[in-house]
DNA sequence: AATAATAATTAACAATATGAACTTTAAGCG
DNA sequence: CGCTTAAAGTTCATATTGTTAATTATTATT
């Protein structure tokens, strides 16, 4: 019984993880960035400036990641990089008009997906688990 | 109301793929293979060969990249690699007595991870949910 | 003032994956 | 039978995501 449902268990989270990863391919085709790209410009959300350091923490990625992250959407004019007037190894980066609208767009998506889902879930439910 | 579950419902699935993605890490570590190559041997599971169309298909990955597995495999003498007798395009591709038992060791440790993971969770969500 | 530590970048590399071009073989058809 | 088309697999160029080690520049510490 408990192989049973194990089994089960894997064949579930096996699904939900692939169609994340769809999602992410989806995202990547309807916002024209790869994805890793769109995750950053989401970390800005409520901060005016964000560091190298402090990308690298929340995305959980080293350093020099960050730094080819932010060159990407340096390019693309989604960013831009300013020096910390108060101690100038400090990078200073943070969203242009441009990526501000992004972002706006891609939680716009995000808002939509899961409250269709959570739709599919009768009120009940929802609040049990929730 | 439903903003705040579909924001917290978020949270969770983003919270749930990241810890898969450190599953893929562990396992590579553990097992001494890119996680790639990992899934491919468990396709194998009943099957006595499978060619380089089959594990394409299974993987949902190009052929292209299914040669590079296999030649991943047949360099750790994971996999053998032979000429269809019917069909002299296609190439068999079966596991090695070294494949299976790695097969076996990964197959015992995702039962007693799943089944752990079922434990947390008591029998009546259990018998609920599945 | 010399030494440590910190922030960021660069460069080399690995893993995962795709798509186009190519080779070889098989199948279909007049 | 021979010609064309389709299929299986490989190779090559490229993209994305990420790491580690070395380097540069600046700040902190002793």
């Amino acid at each position: 019984m408990l192989s049973y449902q194990a089994s089960k268990m894997q064949t579930l989270i096996d699904e939900m993880v692939k169609c994340c990863d769809e999602r992410k391919f989806y995202e990547n085709q309807k916002f024209g960035l790869p994805f890793a790209e769109i995750k950053c410009l989401l970390l800005f959300r409520g901060e005016r400036y964000l560091t190298v350091k402090d990308l690298a923490r929340k995305l959980d990625v080293a350093k020099s990641r960050v730094t080819k992250l932010v060159n990407g959407l340096l390019e693309k004019g989604m960013v831009e990089r300013f020096d910390d007037p108060q101690d100038s190894r400090v990078k200073l980066i943070c969203l242009t008009a441009i990526g501000r609208e992004k972002v706006q767009q891609v939680e716009e998506f995000h808002k939509t997906v899961f409250q269709d889902l959570l739709l599919q879930i009768s009120p009940d439910d929802r609040n049990y688990a929730l």
